[in-house]
RNA sequence: GGUGGGAUAGCUCAGCCGGUUAGAGCGCAGGACUCAUAAUCCUGAGGUCCCCGGUUCGAUUCCGGGUCCCACUACCA
């Protein structure tokens, strides 16, 4: 049995999340995390809100609360919400949570004493009416290069210039409209990235080979351009308090680590979360020399993440010599678009998750993003597309089959396992169908393919429907009940067999399957001995002859035209 | 601008470390069946593999150039 630890990327605490967050890494993670328990595996999935930063700041201004009221609310919403969705995060942490808030402040200490931290100064804007340094992307102005009037501090929407605040005409702050901002200095912790770049390299040359394309390109691309000595705290209130050894740090009495630096380090402050709420034992899963040798750390998260996580975080873990455990396999993944754009909170494009499930049960979703998971491209939602994986994969192919079985039975056999007459050519064929589908299946979620694991599932169930069309135990039924109690008796074990494997994409109706044909729990594990050829038929005679089953109540609806046309409208599709 | 990723059927995507007829699902057309949620099963039609060059006996695949989309570019997170 492996012990697996998985991370999903901490939703920002800045309003719920679209569904292009979820599909990109909580989603994921959690069927990776489902997969890995079905399997048998000692699993801890974690995850968080981080509720740090300017952004938070400002939302919570607009909505008249403090800081962290605003948290605090939002945090519930983004739980409740990840809830209705089945995530089953182990624990769900707070990155503003004094966990995480000791630890960020214990490696800032322990990297200052390697020597990689420096006081500097800098220049930033600060917006005297707003009584606040403002981040470059919060600087507006004319562009030096276009003349375009709302030219962001860091790019200019309008040319694409990289630019600096200081070069725009015209500044003023995008928080309130005022123009009345100066160029003032402010003094910065820096965490010299620099000194760290060979240890950096050798560690992504030796994790290299287990992480895919985009993420090794992405880590190199930034190692080839060397690592830059970054800023680590910020100018706010709202936030980690810097300290040095316990104490506030003389002339940082204002300030707070970035978020960006805090951030990742509640990977580990959620985990201790955890243990703090339920007496377990943190320190076996992230300190190596207390345990964790033997965990593999798994990381989902957006390919706009990666340089975070295979580059400035193991900077923070590796300066500190201390023995964390660091991300062994890394899933990043690209963006699921709304209709070929982006999804945008501003311009109300796109579903969001607390919107997704007012309009249908989280299994619905979670099947359509997985088997259109954003995995080697961007990927595009459609709401066609959306009713015609959900009525073809759910409805018909995998609903109906569990329905047109528990119903014959129900009628025929006195809603009971039955037992008599003896396997043939049709069920020496599903066997064989099981025999080479099975351990495809599982090679895929083993590999994190999650798209090419929800068409082999679904692979699966349409072999079941390719078989009880051969068997047609109706037809049997005229001449011989025993032939017919062959057919219905396999297809009972398939419809057992299906929920199992439904369990990591669509698990509130895996449960309702299982829960049907009174599976016992412990029974409802990923069948992974991968038996020879000779050992899958036990798969299809595996249910005691006389065993009593329900119907299960219908397990999904269809989705209809007329709906897909309200929701285009409702949610500016097309 | 720089770096990286992508472009394959009407739609969403696999695949090709060079090699007979390029695949899946959906959608569409025809047929079969009737236990079932008008579901299922079978068959079929549909492609200049973005464009232009190069290497090669042979290129959708490798190389160069171009076009378009996307990400990052370190103070949004």
């Amino acid at each position: 049995m492996a012990r697996i630890l998985i991370t999903s990327a901490l939703p920002y605490i800045n309003g719920v999340k679209h569904l292009g967050n979820l599909a990109g890494s909580m989603l994921p993670a959690d069927v990776y995390a489902r997969f890995n328990r079905a399997a048998g595996h000692e699993v801890l999935f974690i995850c968080a809100t981080d509720e740090h930063g300017t952004p938070a700041e400002l939302a919570a201004i607009e909505a008249g609360q403090t800081v962290a009221e605003y948290c605090a609310e939002q945090h519930d919403i983004q739980k409740r919400v990840g809830q209705g969705f089945s995530l089953s995060f182990d624990w769900f942490g707070r990155s503003s949570n004094r966990p995480n808030r000791d630890l960020t402040q214990h490696f800032a200490d322990v990297l200052e004493d390697k020597g990689l931290i420096d006081e500097r100064t800098s220049k930033q804007v600060y917006s005297v009416d707003d009584k606040r340094f403002l981040p470059d992307r919060y600087v507006e102005g004319t562009c030096p290069n276009c003349g375009y009037e709302k030219a962001r501090g860091d790019q200019c929407d309008n040319c694409g210039t990289l630019l600096d605040p200081i070069d725009l005409k015209n500044p003023y702050s995008s928080v309130s409209g005022s123009r009345n901002v100066e160029i003032r200095d402010t003094r910065h912790l820096y965490l010299l990235q620099s000194k760290m770049q060979d240890k950096v390299r050798a560690f992504v040359d030796a994790r290299a080979k287990d992480w895919p394309n985009l993420t090794t390109s992405i880590a190199y691309k930034w190692l080839d351009e060397g690592l830059i000595d970054r800023s680590i705290t910020r100018d706010l209130s709202w936030g980690v308090p810097v300290t040095r050894n316990g104490s506030p740090r003389p002339g940082f009495e204002n300030k707070v680590f970035y978020v960006w630096f805090d951030a990742p380090i509640e990977y580990i402050g959620s985990t201790v979360e955890w243990a703090e709420a339920t007496g377990a034992n943190w320190e076996r899963w992230w300190r190596t020399d207390k345990g964790a040798d033997d965990v593999t750390y798994v990381e989902f998260m957006g390919k706009d993440n990666v340089a975070f996580h295979t580059v400035s975080f193991p900077v923070t873990i590796l300066g500190s010599e201390e023995s964390w455990k660091l991300v062994d396999k890394l899933k990043a993944f690209n963006w699921l678009n709304w209709y070929g754009g982006k999804f945008s909170t501003s311009q109300k494009r796109g579903v969001f998750m607390d919107q997704a499930l007012e309009l249908l049960p989280g299994d619905y979703w979670r099947w359509y993003l997985i088997a259109n998971s954003p995995e080697s491209s961007d990927t595009a939602f459609t709401w066609e597309g959306f009713k015609a994986g959900i009525n073809s994969d759910l409805n018909d192919v995998l609903g109906n089959f569990v329905n047109r079985i528990t119903k014959y039975a129900a009628a025929k056999f006195d809603g009971k396992v039955p037992g008599g007459g003896e396997p043939g050519e049709h069920e020496a064929w599903m066997a064989d169908e099981l025999a080479a589908r099975l351990p495809q299946l599982i090679a895929h979620y083993e590999a994190m393919e999650f798209r090419k694991a929800a068409a082999e599932t679904r692979a699966i169930w349409a072999a079941g429907n390719e078989y009880i069309t051969k068997s047609a135990p109706w037809t049997a039924y005229k001449s011989s009940v025993d032939q017919a109690a062959v057919g219905i008796r396999t297809g009972l074990n398939l419809v057992s067999l299906f929920g199992i494997i439904a369990q990591p994409i669509i698990p509130e109706t895996a449960k309702k399957i299982l829960d049907a044909l009174n599976i016992p729990e412990a029974n409802r594990s990923f069948p992974l001995e991968k038996p020879d050829k000779s050992g899958y038929p036990a798969l299809l005679n595996a249910l005691p002859a006389g065993m009593p089953i329900q119907v299960p109540p219908q397990l999904f609806t269809k989705i209809e035209d007329a709906q897909v046309a309200e929701w285009t409208t409702r949610f500016g599709g097309g």
